[in-house]
DNA sequence: CATGAAATCTTGACGCTGTCAAGATGGCTG
DNA sequence: CAGCCATCTTGACAGCGTCAAGATTTCATG
């Protein structure tokens, strides 16, 4: 037995899985730009080419990479839903919590998935992992669709305002309301939100500026 | 004269411009990847390590470019104010309109601009640049404001709107809006924007899931 | 005007990166 | 048992950012 685990066998086993988990780690540790195909080869304790034979170059890491992302971020998103309030704008609201936590948590992963250079990701993952990550998303959406409004136009209302509020936030750009309590922020601009779906002829708001 | 013109001076003359237009060619003609320092010496016609003198290495490079960006940047958004609607929410919408449309002509830029690796730019552009690049944004959320929420909170509902949305229209995610006619997927989900500055008890919607 | 300091640019080198080609290794199938 | 093939290693290559040292030009100062 200490043969087996001494010895370095030429067939690693379990690479692939491996070179993710690496990836994975660099990620936290060191942010996008720790990224690499070598310290990933290293950590998993191969040659700096045996990458190569699991992913299509560095893009293809990158995919994989994103692939396992997609899965803890829907994972954060679906814990915080039944975690939160059981209401259809209870569960929106911690949806959207779990957007912007997963993207705090996991601030390179959150970038490398959403970083929009179209050649980064070999297929779009919105189409495939991708549906099955933003399903939470899409179903949170479904009580507050009139019926008149496309599905789609409401899902995007709301994944436009909590995915600009992320990358804003994370990025420092609110600094105006980093000072208020934990999700202070998040709150106030959610509050958009108790708006959606609701048809805006029905606002005769006294004084409201059109 | 032809003297001048022919031998090349050592010392450039504007060599630090010169870089600033490289590396916004470069990035209008190969995206973010293609900006490096080399390639820009190369462009500007100087040795490879030329830049040094005038950046603090590829960090300072891409922080003159986004002080650059920002100032297009904001160029769309007045234009696109000037030109639009004049009412306090056509000159809202038209704003928005330009931020979408600057980051769909200067993909690379816009990228680079919000980028949001805090290392990569070594002073927050929210604060220097960009209070004057988003002073826009600003301007037109102002008749808006109710008297109880704090200006920064509509400023942010309104900025995380467009951005979000703007991120994710360009990286394909939209892909069920994106066959309407131009700008059709904008006016949908910027509708949401016709809540803002509203009071939700104002609205009393029958059959709203709250 | 002369002279020295400072700014500017070049040259060369270093380590790191992704990628390719060729060869070694070992498990699996016929 | 033989041979195929996936897997992994080794070595090489160009491109990258960065640093050090030297050459050249400009500028200020005496």
């Amino acid at each position: 037995m200490d043969a087996d685990l001494q010895k370095k066998p030429h067939h690693h086993g379990n690479l692939r899985e491996a070179l993710v988990l690496a990836g994975l780690q660099l990620l936290e540790e060191g942010g996008p730009d720790a990224l690499t195909l070598r310290k990933c080869a290293a950590l998993a304790g191969v040659s700096h080419a045996a990458p190569a034979h699991h992913f299509d170059g560095l893009h293809g890491l990158k995919w994989a990479l994103a692939e396992e992302g997609f899965r803890r971020f829907r994972n954060y998103m679906v814990d915080a839903e039944v975690t939160g309030e059981q209401t259809p704008r209870g569960r929106m609201k911690s949806i959207c919590r779990g957007y912007l936590h997963f993207a705090r948590d996991n601030r390179a992963l959150f970038q490398l998935i959403f970083g929009f250079d179209a050649k980064d990701v070999p297929v779009r993952p919105t189409r495939d992992v991708g549906s099955f990550g933003y399903e939470p998303l899409r179903r949170c959406c479904a009580p507050f669709i009139p019926d008149d409004v496309p599905r789609e136009v409401i899902e995007a209302q709301v994944w436009s305002l909590i995915h600009g509020f992320t990358t804003l936030f994370l990025a420092g750009r609110f600094w105006a309301l980093e000072d208020a309590p934990e999700d202070g922020a998040f709150d106030q601009v959610m509050a958009l939100l108790d708006r959606v779906g609701t048809a805006p002829e029905s606002l005769g708001n006294p004084g409201d500026p059109s």
